[in-house]
RNA sequence: GGUCCGUUCGUCUAGAGGCUAGGACUCAAGAUUCUCAUUCUUGCAACAGGGGUUCGAUUCCCCUACGGACUACCA
């Protein structure tokens, strides 16, 4: 065969793609692509029981919408299918079988959860040592059966993990694991082995969960006389709790899953992005890149051994910079499901919106609160008028609102330049600073201290009518309150 | 309990015997801006501990402590 590397992905149907999941995907589609190799899609799905309805649709949409597009799979194809496990399950008998015939492998007819052969060390054993003709026997009556690894008593097992280095381990601390269960169905230990030989993977990446029981593959590749993969395990993903402890990324921390972290608006190439920074490092100072760069520099070198625990801030800080690197129109694409203002007046205004929301987001879920003030004047404290800065007062505020709304009547040209050029003109007549003069503005516009966008844009958003409206409403609560 | 793995600012990391231990996120302060955000400047903050090896250890070795993974007819 070639030497062209193949690396797989082999997620199981449970569910919703964990985000430690997709980084196992993503460091082996970029080694298999850094490596001019090839990215296969297998789904194990050996365990009927725990198969959810749907799942196979999630894995392949995070591949699509992630890009990490894989080259053989269920889906598209290519010469070592199935690449679907359940769909494979006779191979697995075969091969099991052949162990057996070779002396590396035996029948175990002990019921599961038999105190008498198992205990919290393990499987005692008991029938490493049956006859043929007991095994025979027993077959004969029909007895149901698993098929268990005949691991050597004594020696090592090592070998070198290309991030690790090299691991080794008595081959007494390892159980007959088993093989086959008494379904028919492989365990996922043995068919793994089996599909990466059949498939000719050459570099299994996965996560360092894995490590210690590596050795049990390995001595699954001498049984069989096979060329044994490079092997590159990866460090996990943790989360910080309240407390400061850290414990295996879960729910408690956040959005886990690739879907529900995109649901809160976190851009798929910000997300590869992150996760490819967790758990390696370029080695420079860049920490934002696309996909493709991320192809062009990855290296196994740059994967470390320590776990890394996943920070939402920093992954808001790296999507703010992804949003930045879009152009106004893109965002204001990406982002427009997100706004909730489908058929209303501001939807013609969305493009202006959009491009003051854009330094302004972290993510795509906080559009919405950024301008509900345009949808609907909150209620808010008039209070907010009173600025020592400046120098704003009930009083002040009034006079300059007053001006403006008169000022603004005669005004024909509704945008931004002609509304900022009147009132910044008006502030010199008056003889107070713009700042004086656009303060009252903004909270009678607004009901906000703080808004994405200044006061000639919230006019402009606004209209003549709804500001002319919202500005007398101020002028009739500071009144209001001045005669309280 | 056993086996394996790990340990640089709170977090992500650079560092591969001699550096004021660098960068990023967060946080704080300042500049700019009609508010906010962006941008820019500055600041706070780390080599787990103990032994070696060495002229010299963050870096190499050992021990301890701490953390993690695995120890299913789950994957």
């Amino acid at each position: 065969m070639s030497d062209v590397v193949r690396t797989r992905f082999a997620p199981s149907p449970t569910g919703y793609m964990h985000i430690g999941n997709l980084r196992t995907a993503l460091f082996a589609f970029l080694y298999a692509r850094s490596q001019g190799g090839r990215f296969i899609l297998r789904i194990e799905d050996t365990d009927q029981g725990r198969y959810v309805e749907g799942a196979t649709d999630i894995i392949y949409d995070t591949l699509r919408i992630a890009g990490l597009q894989h080259d053989e799979g269920p889906d598209i194809g290519g010469d070592f299918g199935p690449y679907v496990q359940s769909q494979r399950k006779g191979i697995y008998r075969q091969y099991a079988e052949e162990l057996v015939a070779r002396g590396e492998a035996y029948y175990c007819f002990c019921q599961r959860g038999d105190k008498e052969t198992e205990s919290p060390e393990g499987y005692n054993r008991h029938c490493r040592c049956l006859t043929p003709e007991q095994v025979k026997e027993q077959l004969a009556q029909g007895k149901p059966y698993v098929i268990r690894q005949r691991i050597p008593l004594e020696g090592t097992t090592s070998w070198d993990d290309l991030v690790y280095g090299t691991i080794s381990v008595d081959n007494q601390t390892l159980d007959d694991q088993i093989l086959l269960k008494s379904d028919g169905m492989p365990t996922y230990n043995f068919a793994n082995v089996i599909d990466d030989h059949l498939m000719g993977i050459t570099h299994i990446i996965r996560g360092s969960e894995y490590l210690s029981s590596n050795p049990k593959y390995i001595l699954l590749y001498q049984a069989f006389g096979w060329q044994m993969p490079q092997y590159m395990h990866l460090p996990l993903i943790n989360g910080q709790n309240p407390d400061g402890t850290i414990s295996k990324l879960s729910k408690r921390h956040g959005a886990v899953s690739f879907q529900a972290l995109v649901e809160e608006g976190y851009l798929p190439q910000a997300i590869t992005n992150y996760i490819a920074m967790l758990g390696w490092s370029p080695k420079s100072e860049q920490e934002i890149f696309t996909l493709d760069e991320l192809v062009a520099l990855f290296s196994v070198t740059g994967i470390h051994k320590s776990p890394a625990v996943f920070d939402y801030k920093k992954l808001d800080w790296v999507n703010s910079q992804h949003i930045a690197m879009m152009t106004d129109e893109e965002f204001a694409a990406k982002a427009h499901p997100y706004a909730g203002i489908d058929s209303t007046p501001l939807e013609d205004k969305w493009p202006k919106i959009a491009s003051l929301l854009k330094p302004r987001v972290n993510k795509l879920s906080e559009v919405a609160e950024k301008i509900d003030f345009l949808k609907q004047l909150p209620h808010y404290d008039v209070g907010m008028f009173i600025n020592k800065k400046n120098k704003s007062t009930f009083e002040s505020s009034i006079r300059i609102i007053d001006e403006v709304l008169n000022a603004l009547d005669s005004e024909t040209q509704w945008n931004e330049e002609a509304l900022y050029n009147r009132l910044s003109a008006l502030a010199q007549s008056l003889g107070i600073k713009e700042g004086q003069l656009f303060w009252p503005v903004r909270i009678a516009l607004s009901g906000l201290m703080a808004t994405p966008g200044n006061a000639t844009d919230i006019l402009f958003l606004l209209g003549k009518e709804e500001s002319a409206c919202r500005l007398k409403k101020g002028v009739e609560r500071l009144k209001e309150t001045q005669t309280a």
